[in-house]
Order: structure tokens, then sequence, then C-alpha cells
DNA sequence: TTCTAAATGCTAAAATATTAGCATATTATT
DNA sequence: AATAATATGCTAATATTTTAGCATTTAGAA
């Protein structure tokens, strides 16, 4: 199967993860304010101690507290996470799912004009794989 | 937070939904086949029971084993799991996910000139939120 | 410099998830 | 209809995750 980084990883684990990406980084009192039912302030100090203890978190002292941000940059995290989903859902198949985000998504101009350019480029390019 | 299905999962219960939703359905054997580090055979029955009490499968029978399909439709579930990924790793931005897929994907050109279509008729059609 | 507020370190209890195994049922074959 | 092979039902043991609480440290204010 698939060797995707948080199959590892438990429910609460996950849960924190997700939180420090999102914010890049993020002290304990920030992870605990958007942890779905909350738990208590020294259980998501454990947690974030164990998720360092396994390589997926770093911290660094800002004042008196510290602030964690994980190892693995977010782009490469997010690319890992997007192979699982298309993997998962659509078919193992890119194409399917810019599909389905593009048409959910209600995308601006700017944007949608962005994307064709995008799109130019990559017929006209590499070729390669 | 973020109110996202595998949110409440544990981490052998996403793998198996991650394997069931992959193959549309699966028998015990199917799942055990994918699992990665397989547990036991009664292992996964129990763990497929415990989903479907849950709620996210259900089975019927066939011969005289269970095939499990999931209750909520493939394509919904993707796009909830899309959702959270741009949100966690993508600034919540659905173009840079787009984006990153596009770019990483190399597709080809047939894909891409449908895409292209796409696009197209996104900038045309509904300019409503 | 002393004091106070707010942080972390650590350990052990409690809850939940994961697992195996024995009993029973089912299907197809002979 | 008896049998063999292969399913599921259920229960209890084990392992892991999640949690709280007390001790200690730290930084800044008085």
């Amino acid at each position: 199967m698939e060797d995707y980084q948080a199959v590892k990883l438990s429910r609460r684990e996950r849960q924190i993860m997700d939180i420090v990406y999102q914010r890049e980084r993020a002290s304990v009192a920030d992870v605990l304010e958007d942890l779905p039912d909350p738990p208590s302030y020294s259980t998501v100090r454990a947690l974030l101690r164990i998720l360092e203890e396994k390589g997926y978190l770093t911290h660094k002292k800002d004042g008196k507290r510290y602030i964690y941000r994980p190892t693995q940059p977010r782009h490469q995290a997010g690319r890992f996470a997007l192979k699982q989903i298309f993997q998962t859902f659509f078919d193992k198949s890119i194409e399917k799912t810019v599909m389905t985000l593009v048409s959910d998504a209600n995308l601006s101009d700017e944007e949608l004009d962005r994307l064709s350019q995008l799109i130019e480029q990559a017929k006209k390019g590499d070729t390669s794989s």
C-alpha cells in the first residue's frame, strides 16, 4: 500500500499536525484553541512532545514558551496528502481531481486566467515524464 | 475547527476506509491484502464491523462472504478530503492546490485540453458565488 | 532581587483501539 | 446428506493512545 506519512499517526496526532501545518507554527495554546473536543493543556503538551520525538515537529523557545513547527516542509507534505487523496477517491487520476476542485471552486477570473496560463505552459513545455 | 469525517477515525479505521474507497467495495480478504503491517483476519473483521456500527460502511452478502461499501458516496467523501487538504496545506487556496497538482502531474495533451475547456467554461459560466 | 504568573518535565492512571481465538454458520462439493 | 473449506459472531486480552496532575523552571514585573 501507500507509504503516506499520516498513516502512522493516531487520531489526536493527526489533528495536531493539521493544525500546525495550517498555522505554519504554533504554541501549545494555539493548538489547544483549534483542537476539536479540546482536551487539557497538558494533554496537548504531551502530544506535541511525542510528535517531536517521532520527528514530525521541532520547537524553539520564544520567550518562555515553545513554538512548534513541522520538520517536513508544508508544500511537500501537501503533495503527499494530495497524492493520497487522488489515489483514494479519484481513480488515481489527477485530472479528475483537478476537475472536481475547479468545478466546485468558483474561482475568480484572475485565478482562472492564471490557471489557463499554467496549462498553456504545460502544453508547450516539458513533454518529459 | 473543521468537521471533517476522518477526524473521528482511529488509525486502522482510516486505513481501512481508504482501502474501501479506493476499491469502491471490498471483502475482508481484500482489505487485509491492502493493509500496511497486516494484522490478522479477525482483526480486520472486527474493524469492519465497528466501521459499520459507526455508519461509515454497509455490507451485503455475496455468496458466503460480506462485501463492504462506503455509505457516503465516493465523490462526496473526496470533496471533503480535498477541502481538508487545501485548508491545511495550501492557505485555503484552491488555486494553489490546482497549481501544485498540475505542475506535478505531467498530464497528457488530451488531459490538458480538457482542463482548458473546463476553465473556459468556468470563465464564461457562473459568475455566482 | 524577590515574587508571581505562566510555561515545561515527567510519571502514572484511564480510556480507547487493536488484536487473537474459539464457537458457530454457510456454501459448495462429493 | 455428510463433509470440508471458508466465512462470520462474539468475547476477552493486550497494546496503544489519551489524559491529568504534581514538580520544576523560566521570564518579566514590582
